[in-house]
DNA sequence: TTAGTTGCAAAGTTTTTGCACTGCA
DNA sequence: TGCAGTGCAAAAACTTTGCAACTAA
């Protein structure tokens, strides 16, 4: 059930362009939720005629493919992954903006179990918290 | 350690203006993910007066506050609920948009036992699912 | 009374689109 | 070779800001 991205590219119909590969690799690189715009100045580095809509362009598609996933943590704008079927669990300070990454094998496995009674077939999670981080909580 | 909104904004510092009341009482009357421009529009039925830039500034200041939050769900822009301790799952069809409203008690019990051991006070949470729905899942 | 808030309009950002040219399959 | 994909620039959509008038406390 784990295709190569390239593939998947390919087989969903769409031509493996030059642009198309770059920002998947910036995208398979980073392991943050990169923006358009950075993702264009990554981009740019490598291949300077590179334009912004065609980044824009190619992430609409990756998205309509399934292949990354659009986010916004917290107060930016839309970022976007590379979907994988690692969950993620990120938590975010309402005070002070800290981001904490947490992880639980038993929650992963719980969800997992939810929807396989749902009947869906799970492609990635992204489990959001909010709150007071460990510092700001003692402050108040 | 449940303030009403109202108070809420009073004792943040912040006027309590006729249209940041009529902005709160629209997103606590709905339970969807709102739009600046929806909730605009819907704004303006009631006070025909109010400006967009006023419903920005009122998110912005309710987002600052804690009283809401801002979501990407699927493809669209920035939306905005009423911040509420009834933890979200939603899983979002990759194939066809769908949004599912899943629950799980067994599961918000746990991940409010995982903050719990990280020194985290949780105020909300937000479970995020992609992958493929039951028709979509039987159609591949 | 007065500092915070609003409406309006103008400025800034971000995203999408039209079109002629290019390059993958 | 044909048609999807690209770059460019212009348009559209979305958000923020300056400022004078207004209003909650």
């Amino acid at each position: 059930m784990k295709i190569p991205p390239v593939k998947q590219i390919q087989s969903s119909g769409y031509k493996l362009t030059h642009q198309r590969q770059l920002i998947l690799s910036l995208l398979e690189e980073s392991d943050q939720h990169l923006g358009a715009d950075e993702l264009f100045h990554l981009a740019k580095h490598r291949d300077p005629k590179i334009s912004l809509a065609t980044v824009y362009r190619t992430l609409a598609t990756f998205k309509k493919i399934g292949l990354i996933q659009e986010h916004t943590l917290g107060q930016d704008h839309g970022h976007f992954e590379k979907v994988s079927s690692k969950p993620h669990f990120h938590f975010t300070c309402s005070l002070c903006g800290k981001v904490i990454e947490l992880r639980s094998k038993k929650i992963s496995r719980l969800i997992k179990e939810l929807c396989e009674e749902e009947g869906i077939f799970m492609e990635s999670m992204h489990l959001l918290i909010n709150g007071l981080c460990p510092t700001c909580k003692s402050k108040n």
